[in-house]
DNA sequence: AGATACCGAATTGTCGACATTATTGAGGAT
DNA sequence: ATCCTCAATAATGTCGACAATTCGGTATCT
């Protein structure tokens, strides 16, 4: 019974120097950047030799990637990018929606000055994007809205798990800006949340992101039905 | 370029083999079930010999706990059982509380006659139990319920995603049917969830839903108070 | 006494080698 | 032509050994 070790003492504070970040951080930016097709096999020899990491790293992060939901892994037979069907996209965008209707709610409860400060500085920029009829700048600052928002929150909890829900249908997010009149709805929508949160009204926070990510929804469901058939699977 | 191979006929159907299943369930039912103490140390060379197998087997389970939130890995310093703060639970149970409130809905829409029948079948077990007092038996058919209602929700990235953050606040559930009378209105509001789901109403299963866990939430913030000292009783 | 440097035990991180398993293609039988 | 067998190949899973690092205790100096 070696199992005598618990004294809450020992927990100091210290860099949180993780394990094997460089290989996990660099694979994971391949697969959510597109660098790596859906459905591609992953070989860990491979990898090794393209990140320059041993194949031990390569594999902690695989079984990471795996846990997270990016990779699929099967016996003996290696590790390939996940790819998430339609149906599961759906999913996973209800869930987003629900964890940022938390997110917004908390958002508006605890938001300090500082935090709407940053809130509006982005909301500014999205304007001037959304004038100069620059849709790619606008959607790339969406995600660093809702970002500032689950900073306001104060949540780490749910702000991690929204964060790799966001990662595994990241995919999908760039043809929902393509709808017509989409950029315009997008960014009243935006502006309404940013309002609920300036005025600390949670119960108006998570209605308008109720709203906004409803949306969002109804625009994924429209994109995958207007998309052409994904070019996968070549005709032999 | 070796990287041409992306047709989405090689996803043939198969047994879906995981990996090291077997440790990595091993070790996370240790940590579950407390036969691992919180902030404990997790050393690979002694979890190998308790579980019979390899380290690396091991490491690769304790990769995927730290992933899931049940360890923390430290680099050269190791892993060991993590700790949740009160107010970490918290945060835990309300996003747990986000997401139940969205598989209620969505059970309330396609649960079929099996799924409802099955969710009787475990509510009129609680209620034998509750009626012979027996509060422990009661408490280990709650997680039973809850889970039905994920099975009839039909979002597996969902329920999965709420089985994860069970698991990490499951050493906070066992006090909380302590409370005076708690059992009694647990029992009450159960029987408001089932009664949703069976009239297919998603709104008010959600409401249920809602008002369930706020007072789950609220009775584990009154736990949080009269806490003496959390007796990690040894279950050998 | 108190602080500091330092050494040794313990533990993790990493690498290479080997066994195990799946896959592919050729060849032969029906 | 189709199906089956079977070896060749490629990739993964696993084990052991070694280097690197942390941590606790001890000696040393002021």
């Amino acid at each position: 019974m070696a199992r005598t070790e618990l004294r809450q003492a020992d927990v100091r504070k210290r860099a949180p120097t993780e394990v094997g970040l460089g290989t996990y951080r660099r694979l994971r930016e391949g697969i959510i950047t597109g660098r790596f097709q859906p459905n591609e096999r992953l070989v860990e020899a491979n990898l090794s030799k393209m990140l320059n990491a041993g194949r031990t790293a390569v594999r902690a992060a695989l079984v990471r990637l795996d846990q997270e939901g990016l990779v699929t892994r099967e016996h003996n037979r290696g590790a390939r990018v996940r790819l998430v069907s339609d149906e599961e996209a759906l999913q996973i965008e209800e869930v987003r929606a629900a964890l940022e209707r938390l997110l917004a709610r908390q958002a508006a409860a605890k938001a300090t000055a500082s935090d709407i400060r940053e809130l509006r500085h982005v909301l500014v920029d999205m304007r001037k994007r959304f004038a100069n009829g620059d849709a790619i700048g606008y959607s790339e600052l969406n995600p660093r809205f809702h970002q500032q928002i689950w900073a306001a929150a104060r949540n780490p909890t749910a702000g991690q798990m929204v964060g790799t829900l966001k990662s595994q249908s990241l995919r999908f997010q760039y043809q929902t800006m393509l709808r017509p009149g989409r950029p315009e709805r997008s960014l009243h929508e935006h502006e309404l949340i940013f309002g609920a949160i300036v005025a600390h009204d949670p119960e108006a926070a998570d209605a308008a992101m109720r709203d906004h990510l409803e949306e969002v929804l109804e625009t994924l469901r429209w994109a995958m039905g207007h998309k052409s058939r994904p070019q996968h699977w070549l005709p032999d």
